[in-house]
DNA sequence: CTGTTAGCGCCTTCAC
DNA sequence: GTGAAGGCGCTAACAG
C-alpha cells in the first residue's frame, strides 16, 4: 500500500519541471521537448502516477464519459450491441458507462438523469421508448444523442438500426410468397418492448393485405427463452391446431419452438414452419438452420460509436442510419 | 437548450441557504430542517440542477464508482454475471464502470489502469488470471477487490466462486460411475481461459485415478460456440471414432454436438453420451437436456457487490465464497 | 517549448 | 441546524 497517491505535483517536483508540462506529457498534447518528455516519463514511472479523472473531468468540464443505457441483459443481443459500441470506441479515450433498464422506462429516466451527473460527452440509448422527461432530458443535455435499434420513431439526434414495422411486413411478405397462409404468432409481454409490437404490426398489416389475418396468438410474461417459446408453440397448437406457419417474436423462442416439433414429432416446414427474429448464432446452427431476419447488432453499436466520435458536437439536423436487415430463408420455412 | 448548467451555488442562491445546505439536502446527509430542506428541493427541480459527480469525487476523495472487469460479451455467461452485479448494487449509489479484455491479460491490465483513473471504491474483475503488474496494481490500490468465477488461485482480498478444478475432477468421477470409459474431450484455446484449463486437468487427474485417459480430444481456434461444437464433436469423432462420450468445455459447444448428432443419427446417450458445463438454459431447453455441471453466474455477480458494500475498507484478512456448483444428471449422459 | 494564474463544483473541517 | 473558508487535482488561457 502506497503511503500516498502521487499527484501531478508531485512528478512535477521529481521532474524538474511545471504542473502543466507534466500534465501535457500524460495527455499526449501540445509541443514537448523530447528530452523533458523522458523526464517525465521516468518520474511518472517511478512515483507509479495514475491521473485523476474526477478532477481532469471537472478542469476542463469535459469527461470521457459516454453513457450507454441497455434494456437487458437476458439474451446475447444486447451484449453484442455493447461489443460494437467498445469496438467503435476503441483507440479512442472514451469509456462507455453503463446503465441497464429492464425494459421499463421509468427506470431509464432515472439511469439517464445519473449518468448525466457525470457529465457525459454522449447517450447511447436502446431503450425501447421514452418518457417525457427522459426526451426532454436527452434533448436538453445538449450532448450527442444516439438512439439504437430501430428507426420507426422521431429520433432526438442520430437514429441507427431499421424499421422493426417494415421487417415485420417483409416477413409476413416472404411468407404468404411461398404459400403459407394460416398464422399463428408466439411473443411476448410487448408494453415494454416496442419493437416487438412493431414487428407484429408489420406482419398483421402484410397479412391483412392478403386478405388474411391470424389464426391464433400467443403470449409468454417475462423474459423470451428457448423454454418458453417450446411451451407458448404447445400452447399455441392447442388453440389453433391448424395453423400451417408459427411466427415468433425472435430466435430464442423460435428455437424453442424447433425444440417443440422435434419432442412432439412435428415435421418442421411440411408439417409446420417456423418463423424467427434476429439471427442469432444459435438459430443457425440447430440442424433445419432457421428462417428468420437477420440484423447486425454489433454493427449498429460500432456506428453509433463511430459517429459521435467523428461529430463529437450535436449536428443541427438529425440523422437517421439505416443498417438494414436480411430475411435468411432457412430451412424452416 | 439550457443557457447554462445551475450549480449548487445556483440553487443556494435561489432557495436563501449556502451552498454547503444545498449539498446537505441533496446527498441525504447531516440534520437539515424539514422546512429548509422542502425550500432547498424546489429550487433543485425549478432550476434542474444535477449534481456534478466529477466535482464530488474529487471533493470528497471518493468516487461512487466500481470496475468491473469482464473477459468477454460473446455469450451470455458474463451478461449474467453483471446482471448479478447490478442487482448486488441496486439501492446503493455504487455505479459500475464497465471493461472488457477479451481473454487478453495485458488488456485487463491496461483497463485495470484506466479504470483506477476514476479513483473507484472496489474493483471486481471476472478476468482470467493477472499479469504481475496487474495483481499489484490490484494490490497496491487499497480498495476492495474481488475476484469471481473461480478459487482455485490466490485471492488479493475477495474470491466468489467455485472450484473448476473440483468440478472437472467430479465430473470425471459421475461419468466413470455411469460406466462411460471411452472419454473424448472438445475444448478451445485455453491458453486465455485458465478456468477451462483447470477443469480440464480436473477431469484428466479423475481419469487417471481409474487408470483412464483421453481417447481423443478437439481444441477450437477462437470463442465458443454450438456451430463450433457441431463441427469439433464430428472432427473428434473422426479421430476417435469409438469413444462413448463426449466432455465439451461449456455448454454452447454440447448443444452443437447434441446438433450434429441429431444429424447424424446417433442415439444420444446410448450411441454417445454428451456432457457439458455451466447449466446454460439453452442446454435445458433441448428435446433431451443436458447432462452438465450448473453454477450461478448471477449469484457469484450478486454476492461479491454485496459484499463489497457491506464492508467498503478492504479487510486484513483475504476471504474465499464458494457459491458451490451442482451436477445436472440430465438425459444426455 | 514552458510556465503562471485562476478557477472547475463540490465537500471537509471547524465554527457558531 | 447552518455557514465560512479552504482545498481536492487538474487544465484553459494567456504569457513569455
Amino acid at each position: 500500500m502506497p503511503p500516498i497517491k502521487p499527484t501531478l505535483t508531485d512528478v512535477a517536483r521529481l521532474a524538474g519541471v511545471s504542473e502543466i508540462t507534466v500534465s501535457r506529457v500524460v495527455r499526449g498534447k501540445g509541443p514537448i521537448a523530447a528530452e523533458t518528455r523522458e523526464r517525465v516519463r521516468r518520474a511518472v514511472e517511478t512515483l507509479g502516477y495514475v491521473p485523476n479523472r474526477a478532477a481532469g473531468t471537472l478542469a476542463s468540464a469535459a469527461s470521457l464519459f459516454i453513457g450507454v443505457i441497455l434494456p437487458s441483459m437476458h439474451n446475447i443481443v444486447f451484449p453484442e450491441v455493447l461489443r460494437g459500441i467498445y469496438e467503435g470506441l476503441a483507440g479512442s479515450p472514451y469509456q462507455p458507462l453503463l446503465g441497464v433498464t429492464e425494459y421499463n422506462r421509468e427506470k431509464e429516466q432515472e439511469i439517464l438523469a445519473s449518468l448525466l451527473a457525470w457529465q457525459p460527452m454522449a447517450i447511447i440509448t436502446a431503450g425501447s421508448d421514452h418518457t417525457e422527461t427522459t426526451r426532454r432530458l436527452l434533448l436538453e443535455s445538449g450532448v450527442r444523442v444516439a438512439e439504437l435499434m430501430d428507426t420507426d420513431g422521431d429520433p432526438v439526434d442520430l437514429a441507427v438500426g431499421f424499421s422493426h414495422r417494415q421487417a415485420g411486413y417483409d416477413s409476413g411478405k416472404h411468407l404468404i410468397s411461398r404459400g403459407y397462409r394460416r398464422f399463428g404468432y408466439v411473443g411476448h409481454d410487448w408494453d415494454a418492448d416496442r419493437r416487438a409490437r412493431f414487428r407484429y404490426e408489420g406482419l398483421v398489416a402484410a397479412l391483412a393485405e392478403a386478405g388474411l389475418s391470424l389464426a391464433g396468438e400467443v403470449h409468454v410474461d417475462g423474459p423470451s427463452s428457448a423454454k418458453a417459446g417450446t411451451e407458448m408453440l404447445a400452447k399455441l397448437l392447442g388453440a389453433a391446431p391448424d395453423i400451417d406457419v408459427a411466427v415468433f417474436v425472435n430466435d430464442d423462442m423460435a428455437v424453442g419452438g424447433y425444440f417443440h416439433c422435434l419432442s412432439a414429432g412435428i415435421a418442421v416446414k411440411d408439417g409446420l414452419a417456423l418463423f424467427g427474429f434476429n439471427g442469432l448464432d444459435i438459430g443457425q446452427a440447430i440442424p433445419l438452420p432457421l428462417s428468420t431476419v437477420r440484423s447486425d447488432r454489433f454493427l449498429i453499436g460500432r456506428i453509433a460509436a463511430e459517429r459521435i466520435i467523428a461529430e463529437p458536437k450535436r449536428p443541427a439536423e438529425t440523422a437517421i442510419v439505416d443498417t438494414g436487415y436480411e430475411i435468411l430463408e432457412g430451412a424452416t420455412a
